[in-house]
Parts: C-alpha cells; structure tokens; sequence
DNA sequence: TATTGACTCATCCCTTAGGGGAGGATTTAG
DNA sequence: CTAAATCCTCCCCTAAGGGATGAGTCAATA
C-alpha cells in the first residue's frame, strides 16, 4: 500500500489528478484511513492508472473512460473516437489553411481585413423583380419603384431588413445588366407585373464579406473573396448576393455605407 | 441602431454571445440606454463582429483577438498561430494512429490491453551490477547479493522503489545471459567489486507496458509494446528496462506479480 | 520528548466560450 | 388594456485539473 505521493511518483501523474480520479468516482484509492482520512493504493491498482492514462492520450475523456465498462464494445467506442479525431483534425486542418491564406496575405502587404467569414444563410420569402437595366446607376430608380409596389401590396419587410440583388450575367458588363432585385418579406403576396414572389432555400455555407464604403471599389472585395475561396478549398455553388446594408438612403457620407456580398459555397471533398 | 436581438440576427450570432462579447469588453454596444440598459448596437459594429468572427474561425481566442490591436503584429501572430494549429494537429494525429493501432488488435481479437503508455523517466542515481549469470533463474541469487553488498555499504534506496534489469546481449539466449542489475539509491557510494555507481540520464520518453502474473509470458508483453512502438511511428533508441514492481518477495501468488517494460523511445520525425 | 520538515487533507476559486434558466422590467402588437 | 415578445441581471454549469490556504498528520531527528 502506497501513500498517494509516492503512487503518484510510480507513474508519473500529480497528486491532484489521483485526488480528481477519486473524487469524479474513476479511480477509488484502495484504502482510505478513516482516522486521518490518507489516501492508500495499491499496487494492483497500476495497471488500472496505466490504462486510464493510455486512453486519456488517445483522446478519451475521463467520462468516457469511466463509463467504458459498461456493456458498448470497445470495438465501437474506438471506431467513434477515430471519426471524432478525424473531424477534429479536418477543422484545424482548415484553420490552418485560412491562417496560411491570411499569411499569404500579409507578406504581399494587400490591406488587411479579415472579414471572410462562412455563414449560413436562412430560408426566406423574397418579393423580386428580374429586369435589364441600362447601367449600374439605373438600380437607384429601379429599387424605389418596387419599394412603391410593395407598399401598394401590403408588404411587410422582414427584420432586420434584407435586400440584395442576384446579378445573373455569366460575365461583367457595363450596360443592359441582368439583374434581380430581392426583398425578403414576412409572406407572399399575389405576383404582378412588377413584383413577384417566391421562397429562396436555405444556404448552408456561403462565403461573406463586408464591404465598406462607394460602390466603385466592390471590385476589390469580390477580390478578396474570391481568393479566399480558391485558397481555402471551397467551390461557388451559385451566384452570389450583394446585400445593402448601409446606403445613399440612409448615411450621407458614402464612407458609411455597408454592402455584404455573399458568395454560397461547399466545400470541396478530398 | 438595432437592439441585440435584431443585431445578433444580422449575423446568425445569439444573444448570449453578444452579451457575453461586451461583458468581456471585446465588443461594446455602441450606445446603452441608461433607463432601461438596454444595448444598441450601430451597423458600424458590424465588420467589427465579422472580423471577430473569422479569426474566431482560424482558432484564435477571445482573448488574442481582444489584445490584437496592442502593436505585436498580425505577421508573427499568425505565425505563432500557424504552429499552434501544426502542433494540434499532429498530437490529435498520433491520437488517431493510437486508435487506429487498437482497433487493429481489436479485429484481430487479440486480448485486450491498452496499456502502453509513453512517459518520461526521470534521471536516477543506481547501483550496479553487471554480470554474466547461467540463466535467468541466477538473478533469484544475483540480486539478494547484491541487497547485501549494499546494505553494508549503507545504501539508502530511493522511494519509490525503482530496481531493474538491463539486459546487453544483442539477442535473446537461454544461457550466460549478460545482465546489469540497477538500483535506484539517493545518493552514490564507493564502488566495489560487487556494486558500482552511476547516474543515469533522464529518458525523455519510454513506452511502458505492465505485465501483471509469471515471467514465463513476459514475452508477449515484449511482442505488445513493440508492435506498438512500430505501429504508432516511434523507433528504440536504447536498451529496455525490466522493472520490478511485486514478485516473490512480497506476493505470493505468481499472479499478483508486475514488472513494467520501459523501452527508451524517440517519435520518428516525419 | 519535543520539534521540525515533509506530507496529506478539504475547501474555495480559477481557467473557455458561452448555454440554460430564473425572476423581473420593458416594449410592442392586437 | 392585456398578452406576448424582448430585454435586463444574476447564478450555476461545463473538463481536467492548477493554485492557494489553513489545518491536521507522519517520521525522523535533537
């Protein structure tokens, strides 16, 4: 019988971590002085404490460990634990990808904003209208006569508010823009001649920037997330949104204004 | 200004995040109503939370991000945290060949013990004794001489017991075995014919296994540690030790005996 | 025998990044 | 005016112990 000391010693492991195993019901001392209250072990308890140990390396935790006798085979716990290290090593191999493209970043001194992140984007209820207008510009008269519709209808917008455009050109082009302006609303309505409505999917993954200030260097962001997709592993699975946030009808100064461009992606499978 | 709720939904974050992101000063709402304390968060604040967010991704904490605008630069930041990340992922993969080794001995129904464990042994002091015996039945003769010799030399053994054999022949033989018999001691005393002194270095890493009952199987304990040591990529980089923990003079039964195989190891680099 | 230093005990607080819930106040909608 | 939704603060919880404190105990020495 050994003092809880010099067990600790025989295998390497603090005092405080017997006194934890006992307390947490994982490895009851095999005496305890009900006078002084010492700890005592026993030799036979080592290769109990040796075995705790070898699984706690492979990732078990002390739960798991304690509640290993009980009937599931190891079979299937370690098959469970091995998907569980997998996936474990999957996201920090991911993060580590996102580090490097970071890295990458700041050694070619582009500015840095560490703005890409990947969200899920909910399942709404949009009122839309497909269009070609004649340029850019066009969208500042373009949106408030579908604002105007909308009222006429009985629209109520959802909170927080939620409106973007789809660009559906394959390609950039200054004039006769392919555009579809949404709205998310609170339910349907009838479609007419200028509004229409239907539900767009949830997005589980979609690659998301924030772009501060003009419109006129939204070029530089969708740049920013672009690479940040080809550099991370991931794959555009459909066109992007570009979400206002902030604009000419509510900040004056254009250094204000706020654009998300939203890019849904999956993640390539190796 | 948007209240939490509408804030937090703004970016598909909860409540309690936010709240607990300004308790901790990481990020205060940009103005709070002194009547109610009700929080309002400005459209401003919300590159700031997407930045938060994607380094929250990349596996930084709440605490490097809160200290990052404190002049260290976000080159070595992400330097030491591109380590960090290889270090994670390397320990969770030498967990996975771990299980992946068990699971092996598993399907092969082998018995189970999972009782390999890497640990450090820490620099001793021994008494020594090298020499050629007949078999290994001699060492039942050898070490009682050699407790003699040292119990006149006023040796005072260490606590824990540590005593071991190290055996020097290249390969296993039956007879005129070349053994040294150690005896962990506090401190050194002269040599004499019988017992010598030396300090041994502490081994960094040694993969221990327990062999519990008769010596006549501690073969397959030998078969176990060493299929694990190829299995989970780490090579021999010495002598192994045979440490005796219970055995004919204190226990009885054969099957109450424990030696413990420590193999002095290093991780293959890779 | 007395003391001293080493050991042991229990108890409390601390760590991450929030989650869950209680209880109470306020706002918003009908 | 009432009810539902939203907001607030406060408290406890997580895993695996680490650190500190104060008090009791053991073994060896003077």
């Amino acid at each position: 019988m050994y003092k809880i000391g010099l067990f600790s010693k025989m295998n390497m492991v603090t005092v405080k971590t017997l006194r934890h195993y006992d307390e947490i019901g994982l490895l009851k001392p095999a005496h305890i002085d009900h006078i002084n209250g010492y700890r005592y072990y026993s030799s036979k308890q080592l290769p109990v404490l040796h075995q705790i140990l070898a699984l706690k390396r492979m990732g078990f935790s002390l739960d798991e460990i304690k509640s290993m006798n009980s009937g599931i085979s190891y079979e299937s716990l370690l098959e469970s634990k091995k998907r569980e290290l997998t996936n474990i090593i999957d996201e920090n191999r991911e993060r580590l990808s996102q580090v490097e493209y970071y890295l990458k970043l700041e050694r070619e001194s582009v500015s840095m904003n560490y703005n890409v992140i990947i969200k899920e984007l909910p399942e709404v209820i949009v009122a839309y209208n497909r269009l070609i207008i004649p340029n850019y510009g066009a969208l500042n008269e373009a949106m408030p006569r579908m604002g105007e519709e909308m009222r006429r209808l009985g629209c109520v917008c959802l909170e927080p508010e939620y409106c973007f455009t789809i660009y559906h050109d394959g390609e950039y082009r200054e004039e006769n823009v392919d555009v579809e302006i949404c709205e998310a609303v609170t339910e349907a309505k009838k479609d007419t001649d200028v509004v229409k409505f239907k539900k767009l999917k949830s997005v589980p993954e979609a690659a998301c920037i924030l772009h501060k200030g003009s419109y006129s260097t939204l070029g530089n962001s969708y740049g920013v997330v672009m690479s940040f997709i080809e550099n991370n592993g991931y794959e555009v699975i459909d066109l992007y949104r570009e979400s206002y946030i902030d604009g000419i009808w509510n900040k004056k100064s254009e250094d204000e204004w706020l654009t998300e461009i939203q890019v849904p992606v999956r993640k390539i499978a190796r």
